[in-house]
DNA sequence: CAGGCGTGGTT
DNA sequence: TAACCAAGCCT
């Protein structure tokens, strides 16, 4: 027997006496996501690159990103020698471009500080940017089999719904006291398999709506089920009424289709990512031009009004299209201005109004 | 330490 | 349509 660890003591004795993680095994062999490609083959590097992609993001978009990454950065050692830029290039569509940054940030850490082979200890994961506590946790638990927890959104709603609690999982208090229950859960072997049966179970059957009790291993543990509570938990999180913002931006186009981008500060949205400049609402949209580029002809051709929906508020955007003779001299000054040929747009992230100039159907 | 950070899916 | 959310992390 290995020695209860500290932090576990506190919560009364789960993990020892019921059978929670043994029938979550079982289930597991018959029923789990057993051909996720980071599940396949599941080196530190690509458990790691899988764990950024899906943090706030859904499997099933990841999927769509996550072989098209492997195949043009297939190790870690690729990935820190490459551009930034071109690993926002992958990442365009994504979101939360941070990730991105930071996953090349990691990856040169990795390689300067630990010889290019991943770290197994959860303080060390945790000092790589991007890696916080269920990351890390993921981490040794999914590609180093060792005992670590994890504790994500299908984790949260798992736990919430065994244990009976009706309180938002967001809260601190709560969300301590389920890192406790998360840890007395997990076992002290298969904990590979183990974490990747409890978030299976989340996914395919303790979904948020219209969960299935009936073919749950664990059901008759389930307190919110005894309860007649599982369609209320978890409990929403508090929301304010959503705010709205408004931008302009200029899309300017030489005659030959080169574009002029700039590249978005790091902190804010589409951090470290290439859109169409900005502009105050106030300023004439010719004298904006001229700003930022030395040309003498310009020619307005149309506005735009786009809007954007993120998370926390709408994005009204107004476009004004601009064209101009031909690729004129860059007023640089404190901006990061840069032309761009359609044939290099690939190259560089790209934030999403320029994603949607770029596609569309524009049969004109 | 609340709030910021994206996109696509669901209801 | 608009709200809500999905394998969180960072400041």
């Amino acid at each position: 027997m290995r020695a209860t660890p500290a932090s576990l003591a506190s919560e009364p004795d789960l993990a020892a006496a019921e059978p929670f993680s043994e029938r979550l095994l079982a289930w597991y062999q018959h029923a789990g996501r057993h051909a996720l490609p980071w599940k396949v083959d599941p080196t530190p590097y690509r458990v790691w690159l899988s764990e950024i992609m899906l943090q706030q993001t859904q499997v099933s978009t990841v999927l769509k990103y996550f072989d098209r990454f492997t195949t043009r950065f297939p190790d870690l050692q690729t990935l820190a020698e490459s551009e930034e830029d071109a690993v926002l290039a992958a990442w365009t569509g994504l979101g939360y471009y941070r990730r991105a940054r930071n996953l090349w940030r990691a990856a040169r850490q990795v390689a300067d500080e630990h010889g290019g082979q991943f770290p197994d200890s959860i303080e060390a994961l945790q000092d790589l940017p991007g890696i916080g506590r269920s990351t890390a946790g993921a981490i040794l638990a999914l590609a180093f089999d060792q005992r670590a927890t994890i504790l994500d959104g299908n984790v949260k709603r798992v736990l919430c719904r065994i244990h009976g609690i009706t309180e938002w999982p967001g809260k601190r208090e709560i969300e301590q006291r389920l890192w406790r229950l998360a840890e007395s859960h997990t076992p002290a072997s298969d904990v590979a398999a183990y974490t990747q049966a409890i978030m299976d179970l989340g996914a395919k059957l303790c979904t948020r709506r219209n969960p299935a009790c009936e073919e749950c291993p664990v059901r008759d543990l389930c307190a919110a089920r005894s309860l007649g509570l599982t369609g209320q938990i978890p409990a929403p999180a508090p929301r304010a009424r959503l705010p709205e913002r408004d931008a302009c931006m200029l899309v300017v186009e030489d005659s030959n289709g080169h574009v002029l981008l700039e590249r978005r500060p790091e902190q804010g949205v589409w951090g470290g990512l290439w859109c169409f400049p900005e502009y105050p609402d106030s300023e004439d949209p010719k004298v904006a031009v001229q700003r930022l580029a030395d040309c003498p002809e310009t020619v307005m051709l149309m506005r735009e009004q786009m809007r954007h929906q993120f998370t926390h508020y709408r994005l009204n955007l107004t476009l004004c299209h601009v064209r101009i003779p031909d690729r004129a001299p860059l007023q640089v000054g404190e901006r990061s201005l840069d032309w761009f040929a359609p044939e290099e747009l690939s190259t560089v992230g790209l934030a999403a109004p320029v994603v949607r100039f770029l596609k569309p159907t524009r049969q004109h």
